[in-house]
DNA sequence: TACGTGACAAGAG
DNA sequence: TCTCTTGCCACGT
């Protein structure tokens, strides 16, 4: 992969890692950190290829209603799902409980 | 080289 | 308040 050519996956990737455990927030949050708020389309493009990096959590990255619109990406329909749960966060029917509470926004705590 | 696709979001009707 | 349409950009074929 050309790291240093896609500079805008890597950007979304950096913010990714930069989660905190137990919180979560959402690709248009993300797309807004980098200055590209209406490409939140490529958020969701770069976590699809962020597949094989560890580094990067894309189970904290969810849609605006706190949905985990990526699940069906993940091996198991809810893996996506545990590992949320694991980490404290409550999810019922692939929905984030309390969205606003675990919301983590990007564009406030960097 | 060009076109279609994609894990979304926000505005307009 | 709800639904539909448009924008945006990189990657894959």
């Amino acid at each position: 992969m050309k790291q240093d050519t896609t500079g805008f996956f890597q950007r979304v990737y950096e913010v990714c890692r930069k989660i905190p455990y137990g919180r979560v927030t959402s690709y248009g949050a993300i797309a807004q950190y980098l200055g590209t708020k209406s490409s939140a389309r490529m958020v969701g493009w770069a976590m699809n290829a962020s597949h094989g990096l560890e580094d990067v959590p894309a189970h904290r990255v969810v849609n605006r209603n706190g949905l985990l619109s990526g699940k069906h990406h993940f091996e198991g329909t809810n893996l996506m799902q545990q590992l949320l749960e694991s980490e404290g966060v409550e999810v019922t029917d692939s929905q984030v409980q309390d969205f606003k509470v675990v919301f983590w926004d990007p564009n406030l705590e960097l």
